[in-house]
DNA sequence: TAGCCTATATTGACACCGTCAATTTTTAGA
DNA sequence: TCTAAAAATTGACGGTGTCAATATAGGCTA
């Protein structure tokens, strides 16, 4: 068991992280270099190293801990046992939503490609949890239209990542704040579960 | 009319949208610096100021000769009088989608809101033409399931845009390079039309 | 307790970057 | 031909990621 300030900063490596947040939040992505990670934590602008060998490592790190955030608030809202099944893989796409428009610096660095590695085992990971969370759902309906459970799993998401992806870029709709009621997003997904019947 | 070698260098505007654009097909959009565009060009590092007051506007007006393709191809295919309304349809997305997996780098810059001005009106009508087309052959269709045009409209563009995205990043699947067959996309594509019936 | 070894942090440097100011060159038009 | 504007160059500034060299602190063994 090792102590919370054992070596000469204490655990860098987390403090590192909750800056990277902090920085994402008020400056977007850009925002999160290496250096001003750095000043934030109070470190010289080559401590970093030490933890994360370079920019990409530690933005990589960074968007894992984000979805772990849509994971673990997208399975918690799945523990109410009173929802339908309709409900239930609605779940998937409003926790996405909601997070998305919340949020919008820390579910755009999640899928910037060139900051983040896709490849990173840790991120596949929780990826992988979300996405059979899914499958193991849709798995369960009745009628799935002659789909297999993948392109019904995919369509889904698509659908939601697309709608926030663009609504984030203000080309559809303006981009306000009513995150909590989203008509249009709604029509959507009703759209969606009527091709399953 | 002016001649095609007046002032300095000739047209250098065009000259350096051009560079830009190999730039960003062989090295993504963070190659696309105003310094390597400029010495693409065979130019000083600053003279593409006279031009494009900074990097966003010269990456605004890139991505939107970019999207302009897409129109332009999309349009094109629509001229095929023998397709069927389904046909119609999907063309919106079969074309987004090929020409996503074609040029990646070319895709992916259209949607970066922190290198693109996404209220530049020159671009607002170009992606506004695309959309105002997909509502029309949409409204022409006998069933809609209750939704108002634009519903399918987004719901159709968000599907879209959101699978390329992901695939892009190599999440779902590995990328490979049969654009032109898309089985899964092709049945996303079935799923969503079978809602409208 | 003394000393060593490694992990950790600092400093400084390098080549890039976007952007601005000052300057020079070219061109258009009176 | 002369002048004013447009275009292009040069140089500088503060910022970036990353590396090498150096300094320091901590755990561990003797």
């Amino acid at each position: 068991m090792q102590n919370q300030k054992t070596f000469h900063h204490g655990n860098l490596k987390h403090a590192l992280l909750q800056a990277a947040l902090k920085l994402l939040d008020e400056h977007g992505a850009a925002g999160v270099t290496i250096r001003a990670v750095a000043k934030e934590t109070g470190v010289s602008h080559a401590a970093p190293v030490n933890h994360y060998k370079d920019r990409r490592t530690l933005l990589t790190a960074l968007a894992c801990e984000l979805f772990k955030e849509i994971v673990s608030t997208t399975l918690t809202r799945l523990e109410d046992s009173s929802l339908t099944d309709k409900e239930r893989i609605f779940s998937f796409a409003v926790a996405l939503c909601d997070y998305g428009l919340a949020h919008p610096n820390r579910y755009q660095l999640i899928w910037r490609s060139d900051l983040v590695d896709h490849q990173d085992a840790g991120l596949l990971a929780v990826m992988d949890e979300l996405y059979d969370a899914l499958c193991a759902e849709l798995s369960e309906l009745p009628g799935k239209a002659g789909c297999d459970t993948d392109t019904l799993a995919v369509s889904l998401w698509s659908m939601a990542h697309g709608y926030i992806d663009m609504r984030l870029t203000g080309m559809f709709e303006p981009h306000n704040d009513s995150v909590t009621h989203e008509p249009r997003f709604r029509a959507m997904l009703e759209l969606y579960f009527r091709s399953l019947q």
